[in-house]
DNA sequence: TGTCTTAATATGTGATCACATTATAGCAGT
DNA sequence: ACTGCTATAATGTGATCACATATTAAGACA
């Protein structure tokens, strides 16, 4: 490296600087879809997205083809790429995944956890509260999945993480709809308990914390799928459209 | 579609003529590391496979992104790409994220077998015993994945297989050094009593009789780990090589 | 007005090339 | 012999183009 190319600062000008092109846009699409700012059943397009984020097809092609393997997004074959739509028997197979995974992780990770990581819980769990308490969904989602996310990643290296993280993406998209509408309020989670649990380091505790807190929190969601999915279908003979 | 396409039978000479490229070399890598022919550490190139594969750098390119999507390979960020490495740390996590997925995935096909699916449970069986037998330790592993993913596949559209086939990926290289370590003849499994389990469609004996497989047949090879690494290490500092 | 056929458009896949960057071999200096 | 520097080779990433095929729109016929 030249003595002159210090004087350029590699472009480091964006707030996420990856180091390439394919991890921003994976990291991006990625977020859209945990948040669920990507309805489920929604057509994604190489050149559409590729127009949208201003890159080339090559990066799009990559990104999506990690988020198929992360089921995150379907690739169906017929040349069309959508948001995996969600029914009754798949969210309760990701919500019983979940649980099997997420205790276990919980449990694991027990062991790693020191008071700076606990005060992390806490300022997540107050994003949740602040969440549901301005409406933001945005922000409700994000927290909620920060605050376990950094709970199991306290084990450092976990291998439950990318597999738990694999169904926040496949859940996410109808989360959102759900959460849009029932509405914030309505929200329940146990991160109290699980925290005064992580806080005694009670292992069995935490483990019936976390399954509280999903079982509680998301089935009650999740069993207003059917007259959502219901109210839905009225409406799905109209065509939608987006870039 | 023209009457004189159906002429040409669209190329299907292959034996495996899966629509794509990319799809054959996913397919294909896929099973070398299942099966561990692809030792723990090996470098792989784009350029490389592409060689020998026989393809263009592209189908290679998007099979790996997929590849490493599942943690079957790893991308290190330095231009270059790996078969990752088993720490006992990670072998642990391996084996707990194991039982927590299989037996709830397990449990949960368990009100979908019938009698053709059990038979084909003891055929797999068959061929894992034959494989200790001629000592082939491509037929015993392909076999005791296939009796493992025959039974959860029981349940369609499982949420859990992809997730379980993402961590033998990840345990199969090594698996296979073991297995060749301490030969294939001191290896343990239960697929009997899961098999009794699956007839009396009793679900936690089930449950047990799959994580006693697991943890019997694969503690008793993972506990080699340690010396095993040790063997290793002391011909790390010579060098490898291979396309 | 509805249905089948046909033309036009759009889309994912594969191939090839250029490039920045990294690793590796070669070589001098001590 | 060993260390540090240099030049060469190799590698992943990104961009662009060609192509087969599926979808959609248009139109003809009834």
């Amino acid at each position: 490296m030249s003595r002159i190319a210090e004087i350029e600062p590699v472009d480091q000008d964006a707030a996420v600087d990856l180091v390439t092109v394919q991890q921003r846009v994976y990291s991006e699409l990625r977020t859209d879809i945990l948040l669920g700012r990507i309805a489920p059943g929604e057509p994604l397009t190489i050149r559409g997205l590729a127009e949208r984020l201003g890159v080339s097809a090559m990066p799009i092609r990559e990104a999506l083809r990690r988020l198929a393997a992360e089921r995150a997004v379907e690739l169906l074959g017929n040349r069309r790429i959508r948001i995996p739509v969600m029914s009754p028997e798949r969210f309760d197979d990701l919500l019983a995944a979940r649980i099997a995974l997420e205790t276990e992780a919980a449990s694991r990770a027990l062991g790693y956890v020191d008071d700076a990581l606990i005060a992390k819980l806490v300022e997540y769990n107050d994003e949740v509260d602040e969440g549901v308490r301005i409406r933001d969904y945005d922000r409700w989602l994000a927290g909620n999945f920060a605050f376990h996310r950094t709970l199991y990643s306290a084990q450092p290296d976990s291998v439950f993480v990318p597999l738990i993280e694999s169904l926040w993406l496949q859940i996410g998209p109808f989360l959102r709809q759900a959460l849009v509408y029932i509405g914030p309020e309505f929200t329940v989670d146990r991160h109290a308990e699980a925290l005064d649990a992580v806080r005694a380091r009670n292992r069995m505790a935490l483990r019936i914390a976390i399954e509280a807190d999903l079982r509680d929190g998301i089935t009650h969601i999740g069993n207003e799928l059917m007259r959502f999915n219901a109210a839905a279908a009225a409406k799905d003979s109209k065509p939608r459209k987006r870039g």
